[in-house]
DNA sequence: ACACATCAACTCGTCAACTGGTTGTACCAG
DNA sequence: CTGGTACAACCAGTTGACGAGTTGATGTGT
């Protein structure tokens, strides 16, 4: 344990970016930032490896990435188009913003997401208690009630917290679910830390993912929603202003 | 619109695939379709090159997509190792499997999908109307007040509702909820048109959208919220089979 | 003066062959 | 069994070239 914390602090983890990720990410930044404004042409592939000093291949793996995006539409013979990132790009694109910030305001994004979770989590727990998958279900209570044992480490609670969020979405049938909550998950490790005291209380409450788990298992879905409201909401509500309801839990 | 119908029956839309485009989706589905199974390493470049009949940097644009979607990790020196997309793909993946289906249930995915957007769609709504923007909210009054002059077509309605809706999201102030709602458009346009039956019920309630719309101006998020439920929720519950609980509503 | 076909100069799309850094493995001396 | 080396396989990146498509200007006929 001396040793990991040794290397953890002294040493990076080596920053070894690849040609056309720093490109990806340098354009990414550059559109998302407004410095290309929507429906702008960016430069030529060949001037793009220009301006990189990069090879135009590198150039082309980015701007594909960019297009899956849906930053950029490029199309064969004319110029590639920047696009409007808040019409045409899908969540993913908040991992992508998360990871490399400063371009969009940090604290903003991760309210934003937590809001998501919270919204996705409490509809994910309803259906999951409704149409639940007998395994998944024994998964779920059995992760919840080792959930405890963790008590004081808050990174390993963390951790199972996010495994016992994953069974219930998987036990909702939903993939739509699913692939979102990957792409919060994600984006919430990318961007660090965030905000440790609100999320404590809600990793430390025990109890809570117990009567969860235990809703889910007797089939309440009502009881379920309710249950991970009251676990979800608390991020979100508590450190922001008091301007969201809360006639939820009166 | 007798062109329009002739033209869409008669010719395709061109099958202008790109060569990596091509190869990149070959590669999704027999990933996400299990033909490789997660950890799995897959063939090199050079191999993927030789089987498709195609140059190495078409494989590499494909692979680079892939990785950025969560589907494969690639290193250097080492295999790119299969992951499993159920764990690390993000929203932007049902996009792209709705463009080509067939390895997964399309109804499925259609219903999960409508799902949430009715779970986003309500407390985007419930926001929207908490946290409003003016201006959002005079555009969003002027859209749904202009929604019902499309009456009979429901292709202008669709269209005119993804504007509405549009609003709603962004007036939640939410990017996640932007960004999400953007994938899910996607997604329902690629799978082609959804049940209709549902959805035009949903498309043709123009006072309940106008409802929607009055509530978000007063600024009343619990009123706004209960009409975005009734929207949204009718296109779900029906069609569906009654496997999901009708508790909820009891 | 206007409409229209033609063409040249861009752009992206694809390909081939090459060099270099990284990883994993097999092998061997101690 | 340990530690080091040698090698093969792989990804990363570069160079150079050609084909395919788009765009805008040019020239021509009406």
């Amino acid at each position: 344990m001396f040793g990991a914390t040794l290397l953890r602090m002294t040493f990076d983890p080596a920053p070894r970016v690849s040609v056309s990720d720093h490109v990806f990410g340098r354009l990414r930044d550059a559109i998302v930032s407004g410095r290309y404004a929507p429906d702008e042409t960016l430069p030529g592939e060949r001037e793009l490896a220009g301006a990189f000093a990069v090879n135009r291949h590198a150039v082309r793996e980015a701007l594909r990435r960019l297009q899956q995006l849906g930053l950029v539409r490029v199309s064969q013979g004319g110029a590639t188009r920047v696009l409007d990132w808040r019409v045409h790009a899908g969540l993913d694109l908040a991992l992508s913003l998360a990871r490399s910030g400063d371009v969009l305001p940090v604290e903003t994004l991760v309210r934003d997401m937590l809001e998501m979770r919270a919204c996705v989590g409490i509809d994910a727990a309803r259906l999951c208690a409704e149409r639940a998958d007998p395994a998944v279900v024994a998964a779920l209570v059995r992760a919840a009630e080792e959930y405890g044992d963790l008590a004081p480490d808050l990174d390993l609670m963390n951790k199972a917290n996010i495994a016992i969020w994953r069974l219930v979405v998987r036990g909702s049938g939903n993939t739509a679910y699913q692939l979102a909550f990957n792409s919060l998950v994600a984006g919430t490790f990318a961007v660090g830390d965030v905000p440790p005291d609100a999320r404590a209380a809600e990793l430390l409450d025990v109890a809570g993912h117990r009567c969860l788990a235990a809703s889910v298992a007797s089939g309440q879905g009502a009881a379920a929603a309710r249950h991970a409201r009251e676990l979800l909401t608390a991020p979100v509500t508590t450190p922001t202003s008091p301007t969201s309801g809360r006639e939820a839990r009166a």
